[in-house]
DNA sequence: TGCAATATGGATAAATTTATCCCTGTGGTG
DNA sequence: CACCACAGGGATAAATTTATCCATATTGCA
């Protein structure tokens, strides 16, 4: 996350959750690894759009922050399973209702992000 | 939020919240303006690290997805009231409950920022 | 030998986000 | 008149994030 060097006051809890939680693959990450353990190659399957640079380097962070934890099998070819910490694990109700909160409201989340995206893609004809 | 133009799959809902949600100040935004309706000048004196720029523009940005609504009175000098529509109340238990996570945690997540922010501060010594 | 799969990292480019500075318009106040 | 508070927007710089390309190491397989 963007964080001015001179950014002190966290103000709600919420801002500590926002730090953690700030990258673009992250919910999606913790998500799929929520659903059984997995490798980063499966991650980069699931989530094709994603670069393998992007997910390594966000996985790490997870890591870094012990919501996920890495598990190294010295095997060849090489093979690390990633978790969820039991830290991570606590995020699960929280992901679990963001997640059923946009499903409920999906149509009207679709609308703004569509309405959104339009309004930026196409430059002026004249 | 950063999203590639062949970015056809959102997989889970959750993507669609992120996508929403996405912005640094957001949260902390929806979070007072959901404690009493509010001015943008408010919200920069509570949030002193943010300019007023940036404010604006993610209030607008919220309120082109309807999360929250601007209500103008003509009076002199301006003054311009912020409110959740109905929309952006139903996100109140997902911010609670992600505030309430941060809270319960707050000793190992504060633990984690730091020490992510302590690494890549000050660069080596010799 | 050459290549495939795997995990990971460096260097660098592209895109986006946030910050900073400045400007508008209005009415009241010193 | 100069200036303040207020809401907002433009231009531009700074910082960060994400993407892209390439390289390493290892074992097995053709």
């Amino acid at each position: 996350m963007y964080v001015k060097k001179t950014t002190p006051s966290l103000n709600c809890g919420l801002d500590l959750a926002c730090e953690v939680l700030y990258g673009k693959w992250k919910f999606r990450i913790l998500w799929f690894i929520h659903q059984g353990n997995i490798r980063s190659s499966e991650l980069q399957r699931k989530m094709p759009d994603a670069s393998s640079r992007v997910i390594h380097i966000q996985l790490k962070e997870l890591e870094e922050h012990e919501l996920v934890a890495r598990t190294i099998y010295p095997v060849m070819p090489p093979k690390v399973e990633y978790t969820l910490t039991d830290f991570g694990r606590t995020l699960i109700p929280v992901l679990s209702i963001a997640g059923k909160w946009a499903e409920e409201h999906q149509e009207q989340l679709t609308e703004a992000i569509l309405r959104d995206h339009i309004g930026s893609s196409s430059t002026s004809s004249i």
